[in-house]
DNA sequence: ACGTGCCCTTTTTTT
DNA sequence: AAGGGCACGT
């Protein structure tokens, strides 16, 4: 399709080209404008991917080839749906409420679910769970079973669990060789109980939402058809980030046509994927062409975002990849811009002082807070950037960090609010049954646990049952009896009184307000604030159950207006958004790449981090500047670390490096070496240390199973390997780099405690330091 | 029933 | 380093 760049257009409607066509690119338009049939759109980083996105949205309503309504549009997270609606609202000016189905693919399956409950054993105002009742539904079904928690844990059966869901996998189609380790064979029964006792709940986890959708839509085909009627245009964001779950789903849903004829549009960069942790499948991109033949492919590798220097870059790391379908990025941003900068700083602390002033330096500059971000691997790495930025009184804001709704006070009040809605909700009552204490302990519980059992009912009505009987004790029954009152009294009120006035008072009744006022734990004052922040959260949905929905699909807050501040956020959640400075800090080995990942996924592990040090790169517009600590402590202990592989990776002519200065020695940057940045160590060389050589000896001893590494790259893992020990005894006179001189009080294998001269008592670990 | 204190693991990333 | 789980004591 060959059309002038520019210029008054005349489009195939034989009119001039709505505004919100103006400023297209020659293949951005024709991704927005090939409405029939099955696209796919390879968009590289900073593409214009959204624009695309919502400008055939905006494209499918102004000319009337379908309502809003009759569009299904997926993304991946809520910020990009949230973001997608904003952009749409701008272009045809309308309301997004006329756009149902724009959401996450979460949060459709959750709408769909509703309207179909019954067919799937549910209720339509079933809860949806999150992690933590997921854990404690597993623990029970664990001990009913008898299976030592220690051994089996419930956590990593909720992993299992997801993995299946992930893959589609019902109960009856798990393998035995997927389930059959776990809990001696028991696996695929506590699958099938756990689905059960959900239903029993009347509960969904997020993994039943695609699940039981697909299950829904292959038993009910009329259900099914009822969906090929009503979209009939189908949109998927991040399609590289879909598993198989949810490409089912898409499948199914798009098989309303004849797959050459399916009006489905697929937008995804195979470099960006980075969640094949939780399941997600490439391959779903490049099966594209096969599930639906005749499908466009149009690639986006016009670049509007980044400098030539910051493209460089991320295309020189990419480019170590060996998976790719290969796309290069061009520019069209005639200035080489500046190069990347390397910082090597002394340890985290500094790292955060650094960016402290760069920051600083920003905001003399004149430029906003709002264009700087700072990505990092691992969330832990959030605090010392935030405690330095509150001494310096800088403006920060923390995207999807500790979460407000995983708050303890917050789920407690929650529980409140989700017994009250569905009485049903037994993972709610298990949790405020005695919080604030109510004198019903363990015993108690476990009376009414037993009961509710072979009744099978939920608590809450096992609890009326109980309540005519001798079962209880005096005491309790009378506890109980008030607090059954109280939830009726409450449910009552629900239909009389806004639920956030409700919300105030049942915090109040139920003595749980009462229970923080009298803590006196530092914290508690913060836990009354956030209480009051939930209520005030809740004017903002129309119903309980809105409200409800809403915390259970969209973890975070609505991002309050707080002024001009720097974002601090992982690099995953960071995918989608663009800054003019980005800051890129801990480039270590075991950092990033994630050791965990190298470990569990080897290659296929090494990769993605790299894709996601291609996102992190590709997220900056003028600046990127990375930083690597020479030390980090980890768990309570100082780890020396090695700079990041991914910096030997990036194109020497278009990074600088700069040292702080206030660090020890520093990093040559010699270049012609086998790593440019190859350190000097504190103590000769690195590769001296006890830690090194041990993780030397670990590698080579290593045969076939065990962690992988990856080509033959040592990583060096100082931590305790088991069972050695160290070269050190107690008594010994020792020299560490940031603590100074001290003598040896403990050794426990390679850790070591230590009585400084000056820094008092630490533990250290002994690859770090060197007798004095 | 509840509180205290010790020991242990933990953190990679998210809907 | 810190929070959760567990055993024990009151």
């Amino acid at each position: 399709m060959q059309r002038p760049a520019a210029g008054p257009i005349t489009s195939q409607f034989g009119r001039r080209d709505a505004d919100y066509l103006a400023g297209l690119n020659e293949e951005q338009r024709d991704a927005v404008l090939s409405l029939e049939g099955p696209l796919l759109v390879l968009a590289g980083a900073g593409t214009g991917k959204t624009r695309v996105l919502t400008t055939r949205i905006a494209h499918i309503l102004t000319t009337r080839k379908a309502r809003g309504s009759e569009i299904l549009s997926v993304t991946f997270t809520n910020k990009a749906a949230r973001e997608m609606k904003e952009r749409i609202a701008k272009l045809v000016g309308a309301s997004v409420e006329g756009m149902p189905w724009l959401g996450t693919f979460h949060s459709i399956g959750a709408r769909i679910l509703r309207r179909h409950a019954e067919l799937v054993d549910l209720k339509s105002d079933f809860t949806i769970l999150d992690t933590d009742d997921q854990i404690r539904l597993i623990k029970q079904l664990l001990q009913v079973e008898n299976i030592d928690e220690k051994r089996w844990p419930a956590r990593q059966f909720a992993g299992m669990m997801d993995n299946w869901k992930n893959r589609g996998l019902l109960p009856k189609d798990v393998s035995p060789a997927d389930s059959g380790f776990f809990a001696n064979g028991k696996g695929q029964k506590l699958y099938a109980d756990y689905q059960a006792r959900l239903k029993t709940l009347n509960a969904a986890d997020f993994g039943d939402l695609l699940l039981e959708c697909i299950r829904l839509f292959r038993e009910n085909p009329e259900v099914l058809a009822e969906y090929h009627r009503r979209f009939r245009y189908m949109l998927v964001d991040e399609y590289q980030d879909s598993n198989v779950a949810q490409y089912l789903w898409l499948r199914l849903l798009a098989q309303g046509k004849p797959a050459a004829e399916a009006n489905i549009c697929v937008v995804g960069d195979d470099d960006q994927s980075i969640y094949g942790w939780r399941g997600a499948e490439v391959d779903n991109i490049l099966r594209f062409e096969k599930d639906f033949p005749g499908a466009r492919v149009i690639k986006l590798e016009r670049n509007y975002r980044s400098t030539a220097n910051i493209l460089k870059a991320a295309s020189h790391l990419i480019a170590f990849n060996e998976g790719r379908l290969g796309k290069t990025l061009q520019t069209d941003v005639a200035e080489a811009g500046d190069p990347i900068a390397v910082t090597s700083v002394w340890d985290s602390e500094e790292e955060a002082r650094s960016i402290g002033e760069e920051l600083e330096q920003i905001q003399r500059r004149g430029e906003n807070l709002n264009d700087a971000a700072i990505l990092v691997r691992a969330s832990f790495q959030m605090r010392e950037f935030e405690e330095r930025f509150i001494t310096l009184g800088l403006n920060y804001r923390v995207i999807g960090g500790p979460r407000f709704y995983e708050r303890k006070e917050i789920r407690d009040a929650l529980a409140y609010l989700r017994l009250v809605a569905q009485p049903a909700d037994d993972l709610a009552f298990e949790r405020i049954i005695n919080t604030p204490k109510r004198g019903l302990g363990d015993s108690t519980v476990k009376i009414l646990f037993d009961a509710a059992r072979h009744q099978r009912q939920p608590l809450l009505a096992t609890v009326r049952m109980l309540l005519e009987t001798e079962e209880l004790k005096p005491k309790q029954r009378t506890t109980l009896r008030n607090l059954v009152a109280q939830f009726d009294d409450w449910a009552e009120r629900l239909r009389t009184i806004p639920h956030f006035e409700l919300a105030e008072q049942i915090l109040d009744e139920s003595g749980y307000t009462a229970m923080w006022q009298n803590d006196k734990s530092p914290d508690s004052p913060g836990r009354l604030e956030n209480l009051k922040e939930l209520v005030r959260s809740m004017e903002e949905f129309e119903t309980l159950g809105g409200f409800l929905e809403h915390i259970a699909l969209v973890m975070d807050r609505a991002t309050g207006d707080d002024g001009d501040a720097v974002s601090i956020m992982t690099l995953h959640s960071a995918k989608g958004l663009e800054f003019n400075n980005v800051f890129l800090p801990g480039w270590e080995e075991g950092l990033f790449p994630h050791q965990r990942s190298l470990d569990e996924s080897g290659r296929a592990g090494l990769e993605e981090e790299r894709r996601l040090a291609y996102v992190g790169i590709t997220r900056a517009r003028k600046r990127a500047l990375i930083s690597v600590a020479q030390n980090r402590r980890i768990h309570g202990l100082w780890q020396s670390a090695i700079p990041s592989r991914f910096l030997d990776e990036l194109p020497a002519d278009a990074v600088e490096v700069k040292d702080t200065g206030s660090s020890y020695g520093g990093y040559g940057y010699g270049g012609g070496a086998a790593s440019r940045f190859n350190k000097a160590d504190p103590f000769d060389s690195v590769y001296e240390t006890p830690g090194w050589k041990r993780a030397q000896a670990q590698q080579a001893s290593r045969k076939g199973g065990g962690p992988m590494t990856i080509e033959g790259d040592l990583v060096a893992r100082s931590v305790d390997l088991g069972g050695s020990s160290s070269a050190y005894t107690f008594g010994d006179r020792v020299l560490h780099l940031k603590f100074g001189y001290g003598t040896v009080s403990g050794v426990e294998g390679n850790k070591l405690t230590i009585d400084f001269e000056k820094a008092g008592r630490k533990r250290v670990l002994d690859s770090f330091i060197k007798r004095g």
